[in-house]
DNA sequence: AAAGTATATTTGTCAAGGCAAATATGTGCT
DNA sequence: AGCACATATTTGCCTTGACAAATATACTTT
């Protein structure tokens, strides 16, 4: 009659639930190796960290794009990362409206501290799938992106 | 040196990232259906009505677990939804201090009419995979979730 | 049964994020 | 140049969710 059968014991959970739920426990367990190391920064203050590391400077509304943050807390963000040293705002070169946000010399040392911290919670996450099986998530997880930004 | 090698056009999202683009993604899609049919829910509360309608009547903590919500949230919710006629708290048979969460016929009615939209959402999430591949990735990401979980 | 501990729900408080309005620039068309 | 329209950043306002405290009830041990 339909196209799923219940009769599992784990009432298998759909896409968007599961998502939720892993996502969520990567935010609790780099949030905890974060305590652990008594560095006083949110997962969000993380990943934009990361992303300036990995990437370079950038403007704030590319930053904001890229971790899917909506541009007023992009700007509450940077004041933080800003006030803590980690962050400066400069000015961009070939556009007045928009800041080149770049990494202090104080940034870039925590990174390179985090860094670590963050591949080990990776790969403890990924640790029961092998090189192939990581790689095959990752495409589809990106074949899933595209396809529902391509919605047409 | 590293396990990395950044020579590729798309610099390669970390699993965190990518989750939560494509969770962002299947959010943003499921509540503009659900503004389409003139639907006022916003995706918690759909993914409790869904709950319910699936594993039929708990408490709220159990409905708060399988969410992944916090327990105050979940009341807050709770009201909202019991206020648009979509659930019932009753008491519980054999523990004075929970309660009942059951769908009344509204609910079940409007999880009637939002299954569709559902569907047709995580279709067009994985259309570009097929059904083996769609079964893997379900697999993949429920592995992870358990490795996350029994840390240790 | 009394005490101590664990769990369910609710409420207060606070931080984070979404949305809209304001301001300052860019870009393209005429 | 002038105008219309798009984009970047900031700020105010509001909602949501996390965390902690309060209350009620279960469960366990003495």
């Amino acid at each position: 009659m339909n196209t799923e059968s219940m009769a599992f014991a784990t009432p298998k959970e759909s896409l968007g639930i599961l998502l939720g739920l892993v996502r969520a426990e990567i935010v609790r367990a780099m949030e905890a190796e974060l305590a652990a190391q008594n560095v006083d920064l949110r997962f969000t203050q993380f990943l934009i960290l990361k992303r300036l590391a990995r990437l370079g400077p950038m403007s704030a509304s590319e930053l904001a794009r890229s971790v899917e943050l909506d541009g007023g807390a992009m700007t509450r963000q940077l004041d933080q990362l800003e006030r803590k040293g980690y962050l400066r705002r400069c000015p961009h070169e070939q556009d007045r409206r928009a800041l080149r946000i770049e990494l202090t010399a104080a940034g870039d040392a925590m990174w390179q501290q985090l860094t670590d911290c963050n591949e080990r919670v990776l790969a403890a996450a990924q640790r029961t799938l092998d090189e192939s099986e990581q790689a095959q998530l990752h495409d589809y997880l990106e074949r899933v992106l595209r396809a529902l930004r391509d919605k047409n």
